[in-house]
RNA sequence: GCCCCCAUCGUCUAGUGGACCAGGACGUGGCCCUCUCAAGGCCAAAACAGGGGUUCGAACCCCCUUGGGGGCACCA
């Protein structure tokens, strides 16, 4: 809407699970893509066999295709820039990794990984910055050649300047300038003929056409390796866009697999595919992240995926790290399930109810959502709150139909009394209702609350519920009288 | 050790030289509504890390310090 279709990609490895700083990522590429009318492309980047899960890219799929985020292009749909999978494409990094050795832009090197090691060692000891020492970086082309036509095992670094700088352009903070000297010659290619990220990324980038790279800031270190590889090869490079992390909920370092499993027994889950079992709306999840390093204005939070597509700008991302704050989530919950239609609020709350073991009937499931709507911070919390109206029967507990200061006597009366009213009522509403029990309070000299307690501990068996008319009007009024009956037998018990 | 990034209430943030004795939201406390619990409404406490500059004027620009974060793999 505001510029020309960007073509964006996210780009997960399949190692692990979606958590919230990847799907942040996922949900501004989607965003940015949609704004411009431009491609949200999905690619897998598993160059890394060792560490490869195979269950995870089904896994990503899965997590994208709940919080709504549907690619373009991508591994299980395909498109015009395939293949999608890094693990298919490496031809295409092995014909580039040897233009850049014949550009003199990177080399072959036969270092065994115990020299590696050993330089790396004798460099700690001695305080200095661990870097690869350029042992092959001199070798002569022709004889490199040779030993690599001849077998023999090797990697390609890249040549990385000895002096100079480069300015690397980020578009949320501007030139970063490093020191050439600083830099190192990174492996590009590993010795089992796969390319790593660094050379992989760039390729795929490149030969995608993608125009924006949302990543996380932890790539800031190598950024500048990146923006070489470009001009090496000639190219055009993208826009940059560095997203700052996540930290921990204390605000006190970023999020690790430790701090995950932490959050797991406080009941909290980093990872997408949780989310949904623990009754969070995708809709609240997208609104929550979207606003963890991005802000629309001094007022505005409540925010749809469509709402955001209208909105979103690079401009207004925050290079600031953010500290989850898990309450907020549960309050954009809250503002979510508020504002679902009636009959979505009720099929997406049902599974709760089967879950936690009740037969649902579907004309009172239906009766309930009014009452249950507001009272919901999760959908999950459906069966403690509304379970009951699916009970056989109310277990009242014998103290609390005393209210705060009913004797067992009083109560006992009381319920007779109620009951029999409630007999005679022409329904059970509230209109009709108050009143009357009001006037029973006072005739008998005890207060209305306590009388609503108890009314409420014998139709729900529960010290809290909704509006006790509301509900008994939902329960109907053979089961209140029911409900009254089996609190009286309680309360003459008491009395004896 | 070296390199890089960041810095406004506890947390997420608005703010791009004067409209700011700093606005919103979560959370917290209080009040209202009220049959309990929510939801809703109102109110309150709560921040420009410190020090130097630049400027008539700085939360906003520059420098230093401090603090926080990230990275230094044949991982991504």
């Amino acid at each position: 809407m505001n510029s020309k279709p960007a073509r964006v990609r996210f780009a997960p490895s399949p190692t692990g699970r979606l958590h919230l700083g990847g799907a942040r990522t996922a949900l501004y590429d989607y965003l940015l893509a949609r704004a411009t009318g431009g491609q949200f492309i999905l690619r897998i980047e598993d160059t890394d066999r060792k560490r490869y899960q195979p269950e995870a890219e089904a896994e990503f799929v899965r997590a994208l295709r709940w919080l709504g985020l549907e690619w373009d292009e991508g591994p299980d749909i395909g498109g015009p820039y395939g293949p999608y999978r890094q693990s298919e494409r490496k031809e295409i990094y092995q014909r580039y990794a040897w233009e850049l050795v014949e550009r003199g832009h990177a080399y072959p090197c036969f270092c065994s990984a115990e020299r590696l090691q050993k330089v790396r060692e004798e460099q700690k000891r001695r305080k200095e910055s661990i870097r690869y020492d350029g042992h092959c970086r001199n070798i002569p082309p022709a004889e490199a050649r040779a030993r690599v036509e001849a077998g023999e095992r090797h990697v390609i670094r890249f040549k990385m300047p000895r002096e100079g700088q480069v300015v690397c352009r980020d578009a949320l903070r501007g030139e970063i300038v490093y020191d050439n000297a600083n830099l190192d010659d990174s492996i590009l290619v590993k010795s089992d003929g796969l390319a790593l990220y660094h050379l992989a990324s760039m390729v795929d980038d490149h030969l995608m056409e993608i125009t924006h790279v949302l990543r996380g800031s932890e790539w800031l270190p190598t950024f500048p390796l990146h923006v070489h590889i470009y001009q090496a090869f000639g190219w055009e490079q993208p826009e940059w866009v560095h997203l700052s992390v996540f930290l921990k909920p204390s605000g006190k370092g970023k999020m690790s697999k430790r701090e995950a499993a932490n959050l797991m027994k406080d009941g909290r889950s980093i990872f997408i595919t949780d989310l949904e079992a623990m009754g969070y709306l995708p809709e609240a999840t997208i609104n929550w992240i979207a606003l963890m390093g991005w802000s629309y204005d001094d007022r505005t939070e409540f925010f749809t995926l469509d709402d955001l597509v209208q909105k979103f700008s690079i401009r207004k991302l925050n290079p600031a790290p953010a500290a989850i704050n898990f309450s907020k989530f549960d309050h954009f919950n809250g503002l979510h399930i508020r504002a679902l239609p009636l009959d979505d609020l009720m099929r997406r709350v049902r599974p709760f109810f089967e879950r936690a073991g009740y037969q649902v009937d579907d004309e009172k499931l239906r009766q309930i959502m009014p009452i249950l709507q507001p009272r919901l911070k999760t959908l999950s919390d459906a069966p403690e709150v509304a379970g009951f109206f699916f009970e056989d029967r109310a277990e009242p507990d014998p103290q609390r139909l005393l209210g705060k200061r009913l004797t067992p006597a009083q109560a006992l009366a009381a319920a007779r009394r109620l009951r029999a009213m409630i007999d005679e009522w022409p329904d059970l509403s509230q209109e009709t209702g108050e009143a009357p029990v009001r006037a029973l309070a006072a005739e008998m000299n005890v207060k209305a609350g306590d009388l609503f307690a108890l009314l409420r501990e014998a139709v729900t068996g529960r010290p809290v519920s909704p509006p006790i008319f509301d509900t008994m009007v939902i329960l109907g009024r053979e089961t209140v009288l029911q409900r009254l009956d089996r609190a009286i037998e309680i309360l003459a018990a008491m009395e004896n």
